[in-house]
Order: C-alpha cells, then structure tokens, then sequence
DNA sequence: TGTACATCAGTGAACGCGCGTTCACTGATGTAC
DNA sequence: TGTACATCAGTGAACGCGCGTTCACTGATGTAC
C-alpha cells in the first residue's frame, strides 16, 4: 500500500514523525526504557515499577501513562530490547568469521553467554520465569527470531549428520519453522541445532541461576568446552 | 555423642519428640508446608504470602510466626520439598529397570520432565529465576543432591567416551565432586553427564517457559527423542 | 491425686511500606485561518 | 503576522490493594512437686 506525504487528518493518531512534538516524545519514551532497564538490570523484575521509574525521571507517576500504556508495556519494551541486544551481539559474533562456521557458532555461543554474564537481570526476563499475568505479545516473539535467525547461520553449512524423517515433523519438531529462519538448513541439522539451544541456555541458565556450586570450578572453560563438543557433533570442523 | 532419656533441661529448646504438643507442633508446620505448596503451584512464588496462608489456616498472620520464622524458611521448605520429590521419583524411574542402564537414563529424564510439568511453578522455584533477596540455605543444596545422586546411577555403567585431563580440573569441572554422588564415575562420563543435564534442564525449562512455541511440535516426542540422542552420546547402549 | 506454675499457640492491633491505575486539572506548545 | 482554538505532557490527589513483621496479650495445655 502506498501513502503519500499529505498525512494530515489520517486516522493514524501518531503525529508526523520528525516534527518537534514527536522528536521530543521519543526522547521521552527512550529515557523511560532507558530508566526501567536500568532499574530492571539492577532489581530485577519485581523491583521494576512505573512509580520508581516517575521518580527517577522527577515526575509523577501518572504522568507515565502519557507513554506507556500500562507496566506490562514496559515489560514488552525491556523484551524486545533484551532480544535485539542479543541479536546485535550474535550477528556481531557471527560475521567476524565469515570463513568458518565453526568460529562463528562458538563466537555466537560465547557472545549469549556474555550478554547474558553481563546483565543477568535481563537473561532471566527473556529465559527465566515467565512473569506472572504478563503474556508476551507477538513482537517480541518476532525479536526472538532474529536472534534466532542469528544463532543457525554459522550451521546451514554443517553437513548432515543426522537422520530425520518427513522434515522433523516424526520427531516432534517443524524443521520448516527453523529454515524460515535460516533458509538451506537441513532437517538433521535442526534437531541438533535445536538440542545445542537446549545444552546452551542451560548451561548459561544453570550457571547465572546458581546450580553449578561445587561442580563448575572454571565456567568460562567449562562452557567453551561444552560448546566446542557441540560444535564437533555438529560436524563443524573448520 | 550420647544422650540418655532424661532431656528436661537440655538447652535444646524442641520438644520431646512424639509428645502429644510436638505432634500437633509437626501437623501444623506439615498442613503450613502443604499450603504454601499449593499456593505456590497455583499462582508461582510471588503469590506465596504468610498472610494468604494464614487465611488459609483460618489463622491470624501473625501465628504463623509460631511456626515458621519467616517468609524466606517458608521459601526454603518448599524448595527443599521440590529437590525431595524430583528426587524421589528419578528414585523410583531408576529402580524400575536394574539391568538396563539406557532405560534407566531415559526414564530418569522423563520423570524429571513429567514432575516438572506437574507443577511448572514448582519446577521454576528452583531452575527458574532464583527469588529475589533469597539465598538458599546448605539445606536445599543437601536436597538436591539426592536428585543428582539418583541422575548419575545409570551413568556409572557407561562406557569412558570422552577424554578429560586431571578429573575434569583442566576442562573447568570437578569430576571428584560428581563422584562424590555417584561413587565410580569416570572423568570422560562425568563430563557429557553435565552437559546432558544443561540439555534436559535446558529442554524443560524452555518448554514450559514458553519458547518452545513455532518450532517443537509434539513436546512428547521431541523430548524423548533428544533424550535418546544423549544415550547414545553416553554410549548407553542396553 | 491436687495444686501451683511454666509453656507456648494463637490473637488483635498496629507500623510502615510500596504498588498500579484513574481522573479532573493546568498550562505550555503547536496549528489553522 | 496575529488571533482563536486544539492538543497533550505533566500534575496532584485519591482509590483500593496487599504485604512482612513486631508486640503485648490471653487462655488452654502440659509439667513438677
């Protein structure tokens, strides 16, 4: 659908963007987000409240709701937020070893774990506890994919090295779901990919939730180490 | 140490256990216990309050301090209680098939996943996002390592697949830890064992966290089928 | 066996806290003619 | 360019909620002599 520059009187209540108004509401809007990421890296999701938010920002709290709806819209902000920082950080990973699939996954690998060490308030927001009476809406779902759009690329060269039968659909999964994500992936390869996700949120998971006391003495070694015998089941050699 | 009958006067302030006011002492903790559990089931631990539960007990919520001497031991209760039943029922799945390792391995798994989704909420006080301003006392680590213990049974019959130098220390782990669990587990096993723990955790946990949406279409299935490829990788061949 | 005393489970009121959200309002800023 | 009007960000007060924990108390139950 096209739409010319005469936006005047449209029903799309949002104004003209770039106009001062709106450069100003913006502004707004970031240093909210900016604020409730703050206070939600450093109390977590219970301590993230759109009162303390107002009060950070010497105003009162009503006057949030004159840009954010409700507090589950800031949740849904802090989501998509944490899902492209992670995507950034992947994609970063990634492209610095173009030539090989097996730097590139471990790059990837240890650039969720990173972000993840780095701010393990927002690692729970995305793969904790689900927050009670919040159901996430489809944005953030769609944030997701790009970081899992991300984490395949470095596979859809690994060759086959496992048998699946009718596009995973007989095992349980929807191989065609993950190639939407990273076109020319094979089934065999999604099982895997999938069951490398498993080992790899659970590992960084485990760890940022307290469960290797006693067992992990060097996390950082630990984790390359699981993820490098991944990379080898994975058939990514080079 | 011995202690003979006479203990009025010990500076231990319990009662004679078995005592009529004892008994009745241990049913109102256990019917406290069972509350705070069904609560917690049904609305996850943010909604775990002393007060609803004295409610509950058609109690004042001061009274409950008779028995418990805060919120947090009543988090502990249950955390512990959670370990206990995860425990016992890996317990139970193991004993079920004395002669065959890989079945015992797998029905392990699906017991930790079925109790799991029993009760989500319970699965996520202890591997989701730990309880803000908790830290769990050595009680619940103690807990859990009946659990582990049960886990690894089948795996001390695996054969040696993986290669690890100086009990795991060089690789980031501490194998001796393990064994402390598990008496007769090799470095190599014990290893894949914590990266298949990262992938069974890392599995339930994105399943019932909600992740799973899009790709994994029959959780069942899938589940069992990663499972069985961690058999394999532990060689658990019978 | 009976009495004096000690224990202690449960009461009721209070303290002090923070929260999300609504609503009528003010006053500065933008816009149409 | 000037004026009348519309927009809308932020105010301030209020509603109604639930929470953990303390503290002096009552009264039933147990125990020692």
């Amino acid at each position: 659908m096209l739409t010319f520059g005469y936006r005047r009187g449209m029903s799309d209540d949002e104004p003209v963007p770039g106009g001062r108004r709106s450069r100003i509401r913006a502004a707004a809007l970031a240093e909210i987000t900016d604020i409730a990421g703050r206070h939600l890296s450093r109390d977590g999701v219970e301590g993230l409240s759109v009162r303390s938010i107002a009060r950070e920002m010497g105003m009162v709290s009503s006057g949030i709701y004159r840009h954010v709806s409700s507090r589950d819209e800031l949740l849904t902000l802090l989501v998509v937020d944490g899902y492209r920082r992670l995507a950034d950080a992947v994609e970063e990973a990634v492209s610095c070893h173009p030539r090989s699939p097996r730097r590139s996954f471990l790059a990837a690998a240890e650039a969720v774990r990173r972000i993840a060490r780095a701010d393990p308030n927002r690692h729970a927001l995305l793969y904790g506890t689900p927050v009670v009476g919040y159901t996430a809406p489809s944005e953030t779902t769609e944030a997701a994919e790009r970081l899992y759009g991300a984490l395949l690329r470095p596979l859809v060269a690994a060759p086959a090295r496992h048998q699946t039968a009718e596009g995973g659909r007989a095992d349980g999964f929807d191989a065609d779901a993950l190639r939407r994500l990273a076109p020319g992936l094979d089934d065999g390869t999604a099982v895997l990919a999938l069951d490398t996700w498993a080992a790899m949120f659970g590992h960084v998971s485990l760890e940022l939730f307290g469960h290797h006391r006693g067992t992990v003495t060097d996390p950082d070694r630990f984790f390359e180490a699981a993820m490098a015998r991944h990379a080898d089941r994975l058939g990514l050699t080079s």
